[in-house]
Parts: C-alpha cells; structure tokens; sequence
DNA sequence: ATATATGCAAAGCTTTTGCTGAAGA
DNA sequence: TCTTCAGCAAAAGCTTTGCATATAT
C-alpha cells in the first residue's frame, strides 16, 4: 500500500477525527502504534509492535498495545489478518489485498492481485451473509526456502 | 468433503498406513481424534477436539489431543486453517475447498466454489515461492445476524 | 523386549483485566 | 474539571514440555 509520509500523516488525521467522532482520546500511543502499523510492511504481531513503538515510547507498556490494537479495530482502521499460527496479526492496509503467509517461518506479506482483487463474495450463502473476500497464498519465502539460514 | 463411513474408513486406514511408514503407532487416540475431524463439520479447535474424542475415551488428555494434531499434520493428514482468531482449527479436508468465517462468533464452516476451487498460485512472487491457494469469506452466520434464516 | 506414546502436572506464552495515577478535552 | 487512558501487575487462557507409566509392534 501507499506508505509515502503524505498518505500516513492523512492517515493520522483520519484517526484523530475519527476518535473525535467516538468520543475517545487522541493519545500519542494510538497515533504511534497506529503510525507504526501504516509503516510496516509485515502484519506485525502485537510483540512485534511493542518492540517497534517501544523504542521510540520506552514508557509503553504491552498491555496499551493490546488495548490500542483493540481500539483501532473498532474504530474499523485496523484487522487483524487470518493466517495459521498461535499469534494475532494486524494489518492497516484498508485496500483490497491479499496475503503471502510462510509456512515455515510464519512470515506475512500483503500480496496485490488483479485477478484476486476481481473476487466478489456471494450475495447470500445457506446460514452465512458473507461480507468479505480474501485470499491466502501459502508457501514458503526464500529465506526459509533458499537455504536453511532460517528465515526470521 | 465426502463424510460417508466408507470414505471415513478408508482415510483412517491411510493414516495407519503412513503411521506404519514413519515408524509412528497406530494409537487408539490418533484414530478417534483423526476420526473426529474426519466426521467434523465446524473446523475445530483442540479444544472442541477434546470434548468430542473424550466422551468415547474419558482418558485422554488435552496434552495428547495437542500432541496427536501435531503428529497429523506431519503426516500431511491434517492442517490448520487460516482464520483470524486466537484459537488454532484444524482441517482435515484434503480436497480443494475454502472457508466462510463468522466475524461475529469465530464460527467456521466449509465453502466450495467452482470460481475460488479455480484459482491457482501465480508460479512465483518475488522472495516467495507460493503453494496452496485458500480463499477466506468473511461475515456474519445467521445464528449471530439475528434475522432471518431464510437460506439464500 | 524395545521403542514409542499417553497422561499428568507444571511451565511457558500470549492476551485480558482491575486498578490507580496521569493525561486529554 | 471531568472523563478517558496508560501503565502496572496479577490473572486467565491456550499450548508445550518433562517424566513415569502404559501400550504398540
């Protein structure tokens, strides 16, 4: 997606309005975890993310990550992405895309396709209103691939 | 997929066979817990694996529920399905087939298309060598929409 | 008889929760 | 000022591990 500091600062912006419109803080937690998820290219877990912001905010703690990561999904800004493995991920990525998961290291990436992008959920399923598609490529990425130098 | 006991059976006995193979024993417990999610429709987690299996087999225990998925899904008998959510499903459907997942309540249930079945991995992405295609149909189940459940 | 697996209980991780002081509006 | 939030620490939930006994072959 767009991460040109332009895009991420309207981005921004729209989080401050759009907390303004809940009635929720504009904290600099939100907007630097939020920043640090518009910046990330790897559907980081929320340890991943810590580590991140956490650099930058040595004060912050897991538990405001878990609590932001929250907040940003109800806020519709932010999802989490539906791959195997033990640890959430999240995504802020709001255009249509798709994953590369690593079956080896568990690594994800956004994965953009104009054949992919064409899927239109069924209007009406037997017991199921579908509301979204998205695809999972899965596979192995190179650095588990290539040789054994064990991914990351 | 096909649930008939004839299909069920036949599976189990490819299991004992791939067991025999890897030098694996053919336990009691890993035939009725791949029996189980043979006969499941609903992509269990361990935790529901347990329910199920131990009311025939009040003995076992969830360390061998975990260790047994395990076992399977080395033996490429079994994977897990990628939906958002904290808690690991497994799959034992070998035919190509995709996912509708209730936002609401975590629900999965099998989707089969002739559309998403003929999709196929583009060979190559840079840096990932895809495998396996799975399309993931996000909504709402209608024991959580509420409404009406009128089918399609 | 021997190697492998089960069941148990304890440990390890990830995520959630309750509370108090701090900060945003 | 008043409400909402961050940080802390403890708890809760899911998964893994080590070990002794039991089981498959």
């Amino acid at each position: 997606m767009n991460r040109s500091p332009k895009n991420i600062q309207a981005r921004v912006e729209h989080l401050a309005e759009r907390c303004r419109e809940t009635g929720m803080n504009v904290t600099p937690q939100r907007v630097a975890v939020y920043r640090a998820l518009l910046e990330s290219e790897d559907h980081p877990t929320p340890e991943m993310l810590y580590q991140t912001v956490s650099r930058e905010m040595p004060s912050l703690s897991v538990a405001t990550i878990y609590k932001t990561l929250d907040a940003l999904v109800s806020l519709g800004l932010v999802r989490t992405v539906p791959v195997d493995g033990d640890r959430r991920r999240y995504d802020a990525n709001d255009e249509t895309h798709h994953h590369l998961v690593c079956s080896s290291c568990g690594k994800v990436r956004d994965y953009t396709s104009v054949e992919f992008d064409a899927l239109v959920p069924p209007r009406r399923v037997a017991g199921f209103a579908p509301k979204s598609v998205s695809v999972t490529l899965t596979g192995t990425c190179d650095d588990c691939n290539g040789s054994g130098k064990g991914g990351d």
